[in-house]
DNA sequence: TCCTCCATGTCAGGGTGTTGACATAGCGAA
DNA sequence: TTCGCTATGTCAACACCCTGACATGGAGGA
C-alpha cells in the first residue's frame, strides 16, 4: 500500500505536492513544539509579537492570517501563562497593545531555536541558491493568486 | 498598513510561505468550487474516486491524508447528493468500495476544469522548466521532512 | 480447529477555527 | 457640534476535524 500502487497523477500537481508539504512542515513544527506547550499559533504569535512590540489583536490576527477571534483566544493562552502582557485599559481607542514578557522572550528564543531546526531540516537538501528559488517561486505563486495585486 | 511597513524578517522565512502559498491555494480553490457546492475535501474525493474506482473509506481517507471519520462524513455528504455509490452490504470483508455514478462524473469533470484552471493562474509566472523543478522542489521538502524515508 | 492480530466502519466527545452580530471609541465631513 | 464611517474587542453559534473507543469480518499461526 505504501506507495508500489498506481497512484494516478496527484503527484504531478502542484497543488496537491503544496498541501503535502505545508501538512508535513506543520506537523514538523507542531511535533518539536510539544514539548514547550506551544501550538503553531502561539509560536507564531510570539515571534511576530518579537519583531513588532505593541501590536493589538486585530494586528496580529491580520499578520499571521485568522480572525481577530482566534487571535484573541491565542492571546489569552499566552497571557495566562504569563508570556504576554496587555494593559487592562486601552491606552488610546480600543487598541490594547501586546508586550512580551521576559519570560515570553525567553521561552521563544527556545522555540525559535526548535523551529529553524525545523526549517534547516526541510532544506537540507537545497543549495543557497535553491533555497532562495524556492522563495522567490512561491512568493510568485502567492502573488499570482492574491486577487488584488 | 499593506505591506509598506517593517514587515520584518517574517517574508523570507520559507515555511511561512509555504504556509501563506498553500492557503492562497485552498482560498481559491474554494472560491471556485462554491457555485458547485464543493468543497476542497469533497473535490479531492472525486477526483481520487475518478482515478481508482472502487476504493473503501479508509483508502480513501489515506489518500487524501484525512481521518477515516472525516472521510466518512465527505462520503455521506456526496452520497447524499447523488454523486457516489456504495453498496449498503460489503461484498467481501467489511470494506465498501465506492464509485462515481454519472451525476458525479459530470460534476467532476467541470469541478476539475474549476481547479485546473486556478492552477494555471498560479502557475502562469512560470516556465516549463521552473514549474517542474518547483515540483521537484516540494516533493523534495515533503521526503526531508517525512521521518520514515 | 481455534485463537490472536489486523483492518474496517461507526459512534461519541472535545478542540479549534470560522461566520455573524453587537457595543464602543476615534475620525472626518456637513 | 453632530452625524456617519471605520476599527476594535468580545460574545454566541456553528462547522470541521481529530482523538478515543467499540463491534465486526478476515487472515495467519498454534
Amino acid at each position: 500500500m505504501s506507495q508500489g500502487e498506481t497512484v494516478g497523477p496527484l503527484d504531478l500537481s502542484v497543488g496537491y505536492l503544496l498541501k503535502r508539504a505545508a501538512t508535513a512542515l506543520r506537523t514538523a513544527m507542531d511535533t518539536a513544539l510539544r514539548p514547550l506547550d506551544l501550538t503553531v499559533p502561539q509560536y507564531s504569535c510570539l515571534e511576530v509579537l518579537s519583531q513588532r512590540p505593541g501590536l493589538s489583536n486585530a494586528e496580529l490576527a491580520r499578520a499571521v492570517f485568522v480572525t481577530r477571534q482566534s487571535m484573541n483566544l491565542v492571546l489569552r493562552g499566552l497571557q495566562d501563562r504569563g508570556l504576554v502582557t496587555r494593559p487592562t485599559t486601552a491606552p488610546q481607542g480600543r487598541a490594547l497593545p501586546s508586550t512580551l514578557t521576559p519570560a515570553g522572550r525567553a521561552q521563544l528564543r527556545t522555540a525559535s531555536g526548535l523551529v529553524r531546526e525545523v526549517e534547516k531540516r526541510m532544506l537540507e537538501p537545497f543549495s543557497a541558491a535553491g533555497r532562495d528559488g524556492l522563495l522567490r517561486d512561491l512568493a510568485a505563486c502567492v502573488d499570482a493568486l492574491t486577487p488584488q495585486e
